[in-house]
DNA sequence: TGTTAGCACTCAACGAGTACGAGTGCTAAT
DNA sequence: ATTAGCACTCGTACTCGTTGAGTGCTAACA
């Protein structure tokens, strides 16, 4: 593809595109002249221009305005002219300052990256905790609430604390949960799904035949909570941010975005589910399929924890976002997150 | 002030006041005689119209527009002249399959509450757990997370399970967590934090040397749980409806509002704190002292949990909102809710 | 005395007409 | 190959008259 463009062509572009995220306005070969000196006229422009309008690189809104990047140009322009450019030190004690304390609290943690990447970038962001199939349980411990509740909580190894409440016709007492709650551990703790051996769960259930309907509900929630990522928490930040650019000022289309945006299933999918962490994508306009985002693009990145499970996040803004720096500040988090939760999963503590 | 106006001038305001509710438009004398046919002419009408601007209850956006109700006309409204609808029973079915079901997750149980209101009246809407400081604690466990946390699984009276991740130079063994456990919940459980004897927390701290740091976190997270309304949990639903009134298609003003229901603080205090648990509250327009959320209104209420402690449940909507029905659907989700939180309460269960 | 018809007046909204200017493509000169 | 020049396009902004919904006032009426 670069092939086709020679050396103008691409400072053209490189101009166009520049300026249309700066200004949101089509620009035309006179302003290219005048601001960016390539030591061209105009009308020199103007013929490079319509080349890359035919290899569909720009577009023009109508005749007589100037030229506009298509997704295409800015595909081309993300994947070969971007330069990466290094966060100043106070950007980069932003994101320390953001999240690196208590990080105990998994879900705050997530809260705070989400917020500091949507104030950093001033677009919407979206943090899911990790899942992945070879999560594994470090502990579980049932708690009753009342005579016919109890809580699991479930620790996973990256420390991710989980209440799931269950009922039962009968509660055990404290001194039999506990007992249960060993054994449970005994047969989940430490194990990805698959790992787990039928046998020990049947064994468990022999053992407490009073309450098998409440340990069947208890390893369903284990399963559930380890491999079903679609009611995995999700974390968002700065909406509002998209109302600030002129191309969804209207506002039945901001609706339609944010109507969009509620949709977690969507919001799911748009996040992607690659398990190739270092890299990070870039979804450019309609290249995520769905018609409510057309206008959006999105950068997205994995963050790993332990070996294996990973968790997402993902930057939405408009199409002409400034995807150089969004990639810089979103790989600047990337790497701080993974040192956390590398810090995180690195103590062995009581797992059996 | 109702002696002030007679039965026509009522009528006129209270056409005024449904017109505009329905049409955002400014309304005039000749419309209102042709659609409500009050028996009098666009004349006399305009008469009337004129003292009721003098009253202060209408106004006009400009000369030879209309006339809109201004604040004090609402209020006006409101306080005399609305009347009650009951709801379909579509609607109160829509209600009961919302949040009825799965009630044991408590956050679940006001997530989807909120949702259902933010459906049901297609407004913005926010429910907060429940808070007070009579609130008590259920029961307490300490769970292991690795050598350095442990979790502190905490269960208020009104069954809503949390978590806090305390970290802790060396973490007991499993066996001493639980005999902790027991000994902080026989201090704590079943006790407001002006229960809680001081002489009983010492003699745990004295009890266990080596953890008192550990045992201290834990009784300031009882405490803070149970009165700081600061870190209360919220959910809201239903924020972009906002978008769809043409009071907020301008952007900014939409984001300016957006940016305002970010800020948890400003949320607290718009949901107010009396503890009059019976009486739908409604703010009009600027009587909530919030530049930002002058042109909206709120209808709120609290929803009783246990004996004393009080959750929150507002409904943000321009100052154009259809209060009849606001106030009928709150009002019959609070019937619900407080008949959930009841069945909640009801079971004595494993408290000591 | 309260009600209403009539009338002059106001003013936002709308549409037609016009000027402007940023932008284009094409051609011919350099 | 580059560029100056030029005719052309078309959206934007502006003016200006028209329209119509609305008002307040006055005088007539029941």
């Amino acid at each position: 593809m670069e092939l086709l463009l020679n050396e103008r062509k691409i400072k053209i572009l490189e101009a166009i595109i520049t300026d249309y995220i700066a200004t949101a306005e089509p620009i035309g070969s006179r302003t290219i002249a005048k601001k960016y000196n390539l030591g061209i006229s105009p009308a020199t422009i103007r013929n490079e221009m319509s080349d890359l309008e035919e290899l569909g690189l720009i577009e023009q809104p109508h005749t007589s305005a100037g030229r506009v990047p298509s997704d295409k140009g800015y595909r081309m322009y993300v994947d070969n002219m971007m330069h990466s450019r290094d966060l100043t030190d106070e950007e980069i004690n932003f994101i320390k300052n953001a999240i690196s304390f208590n990080v105990g609290q998994i879900d705050y943690l997530m809260q705070q990256t989400a917020k500091a990447l949507s104030m950093l970038t001033n677009y919407t962001t979206i943090v899911t905790e990790p899942t992945g199939s070879s999560l594994k349980l470090k502990h579980i411990q049932l708690v009753p609430i009342d005579s016919k509740s109890v809580v699991a909580v479930m620790i996973t190894d990256d420390k991710a604390v989980k209440n799931k409440v269950l009922t039962a016709e009968t509660v055990p007492t404290p001194d039999i949960l506990n007992a249960l709650s060993l054994d449970i551990n005994a047969v989940v703790s430490g194990r990805t799904t698959d790992e787990m051996s039928k046998e020990k769960i049947s064994s468990v259930l022999n053992k407490y035949p009073l309450y098998s309907s409440l340990i069947t509900d208890v390893f369903k929630a284990v399963i559930s909570l380890l491999q079903n990522s679609k009611d995995v928490h999700m974390y968002t930040s700065g909406m509002r941010n998209l109302l600030g650019f002129p191309e969804f000022s209207n506002a039945e289309k901001a609706q339609n975005i944010f109507k969009a945006l509620e949709e977690k299933d969507l919001l799911i999918t748009l996040l992607g589910d690659e398990k190739n962490v270092d890299k990070i994508q870039i979804l450019i306009g309609g290249e995520n399929n769905m018609q409510e985002l057309k206008d959006c693009s999105i950068v997205r990145a994995n963050y790993k924890v332990g070996s294996s499970s990973v968790g997402r996040i993902g930057i939405i803004g408009p199409t002409r976002m400034n995807y150089t720096r969004t990639v810089s500040v979103l790989s600047s988090i990337i790497g701080k997150m993974n040192s956390i939760m590398a810090n995180i999963t690195d103590d062995g503590g009581f797992d059996e």
